[in-house]
DNA sequence: CTGAAAGCGCTTACAG
DNA sequence: CTGAAAGCGCTTACAG
């Protein structure tokens, strides 16, 4: 390629030690002013860059982390413009920062090599649970890590989470508000303590705190998708419970749903409210205008990276658990329920 | 950290020297079998992973490239599911390859020392112009590079674009076909040599095929995005022309446009058609589903860096210049001018 | 088939 | 204030 120059050949030019040249790179040790402007300006001249193998070699830090997020099938990122928003964040903190950001994807048979070949800095791991061997292997090798979304039970990891609970609570309250009384929770896969689990249980808490009984029939665990959405539909409409309104537990599953709803004949929000969840991009442009429960996934990741980097530079941080707030965003897509048809 | 165990350890260990240990990592030299299994097996004991960085510093390829996205604003990448997408195919085209990809947003003034400083081993960048300083820049550092979504007149330089100029005439001759003759397009930026003045020129292409007359009245520029949909539904609401069908040369513009025209007491398809462009993840499920140009994004990421690990290699590709086909999807948001009410 | 040695481009005590 | 030298963890001729 281009025979790129070393700090040998600015030395060189410089007629000064290549030591000298690395103290005035670095702004250390005591070099006179005269010098550092004769080696600034032949750097500048030379437009030399410092070589971050040869640093990285002696430093062992290498200013790379990586975001690792689970794949959706073997191979394949997940389809989901929540991850591209997270990952947004993260440069951005980044960046600032001087850190570049390697993104990568894992399935549970990662063995994470790639820590220890790359010397990374850090990692950002979203959506991790309890018992993945990702977790084990990740403190194993004890690299500095933020989880997110992940809710593991360990005090000393670093984690940001969603105040999922209460994002169930305030859009079942929501919905209670309204006069609803039969609410179907369309939650996605269940798993003891994940981010649907939480979202249910906030569910569960509204209520009972309004003294409705929760009725098992009305959780329906398909899949958090456009399409596990649409499924979702025929369940509802076949329901024998008269069911008023439907909690989804993510925008996007909210979307498949009301389209599903739709193909069968039932309108939002005359004949079944709905809320979402996330508040993605598209929700209020929807026809009806979707209320979901709005969390800010593009802080979410700079709140990780920041984590991360304090934990990288040591710098003294108490809060190893930062819980992002959810808020109720209310549009178009849920009504009283005496407003029905 | 961890005190990594380095190629002497092994050597130690196994009682050969570092050449011989290196010769058995990268299959090189004369070694035998006998000496292969010995230090393999202790490689596997001792969770051995080769340093990335002391490779890189000797053989000046560090299996890393980069995807250089342009910012939206200062500092932020575009909030824009369809970069995901892209994303997604460069990871998983990339992890077969074992390069790894680090995420990089960009201005106009950056000066891409990154290259140098991490000797990246290629750069997939996307949406330059020909104008672009950072055309100047990649071109003078003489990395390998594939450019997407660009439009560059050099034919030595790798691109994969779009076939945009099919699409809008594809588009269009849908529209014309159902018997629309007054035909907005919602252009964004008609930037000369950019991706949405190619499809504005398949829509004039196709217009006038047909023998109806282009007028600049019914082209808006209004910004590509959910946003400037929105706002455009204000001008074509309050136009002179009798408009009965709109092309948004994006799907987010179209979904935009739709909710705008809601608001404004128009309705899709009854009052207006509209076509968007990408084909993105929602489309089938809006009320009303879209019709819309079809591109596979993931596959446009994924012969990117084919491409590029192709330049790397010095494969010999002859093509230098991919095109991705576009395909029609008609769905329910356009219908003949006959059946408009 | 195996090993000693130089060198990739830096940083960091240490001496002066 | 400045420089000689060792060393980070590898690879690669070269000798044997």
């Amino acid at each position: 390629m281009n025979n790129k120059v070393s700090i040998k050949d600015i030395a060189r030019i410089a007629n000064v030690s290549v030591a000298t040249v690395s103290n005035v790179i670095n702004q250390t040790g005591r070099v006179s002013a005269n010098t550092i402007n004769k080696v600034n300006k032949i750097i500048q001249e030379q437009q030399f860059v410092p070589s971050a193998s040869a640093r990285n070699l002696k430093n062992k830090n290498s200013h790379l982390i990586a975001v690792v997020v689970p794949f959706l099938e073997k191979g394949i990122l997940q389809d989901n413009p929540f991850y591209w928003e997270l990952v947004r964040g993260v440069e951005n903190g980044a960046r600032n920062h001087e850190v570049q950001v390697i993104l990568l994807g894992t399935n549970e048979d990662e063995d994470f090599s790639f820590v220890k070949q790359r010397d990374l800095d850090g990692l950002i791991v979203v959506g991790t649970f309890g018992h993945s061997s990702a977790l084990q292997k990740v403190m194993e090798m004890g690299v500095p890590c933020v989880f997110l979304d992940s809710y593991l039970s360990s005090p000393d990891l670093y984690q940001v989470n969603l105040d999922d609970e209460a994002g169930g609570y305030l859009g079942t309250k929501h919905l209670i508000g309204l006069g609803h009384k039969t609410i179907a929770a369309l939650t996605g896969k269940l798993e003891e303590g994940g981010v649907n689990y939480f979202r249910y249980q906030g569910y569960l808490r509204a209520l009972q705190e309004c003294g409705i009984s929760s009725d098992p029939e009305l959780v329906i665990e398909e899949f958090s998708s456009i399409q596990g959405g649409y499924q979702a539909a025929q369940k509802i409409g076949s329901s024998k419970s008269r069911i008023s309104a439907v909690f989804a537990f993510s925008d996007v599953s909210a979307m498949g749903l009301i389209r599903g709803l739709h193909d069968i004949g039932l309108s939002v929000p005359t004949d079944l409210s709905v809320i979402g969840f996330d508040d993605i991009f598209y929700t209020q442009f929807m026809i009806p205008s979707l209320t979901t429960i709005r969390q800010d996934v593009l802080s979410k990741g700079q709140t990780a990276v920041n984590m991360l980097l304090d934990q990288i530079n040591g710098t003294v941080s108490s809060t190893r658990n930062v819980t992002i707030p959810v808020s109720l965003t209310v549009r178009q897509s849920t009504i009283p329920y005496s407003k029905k048809v």
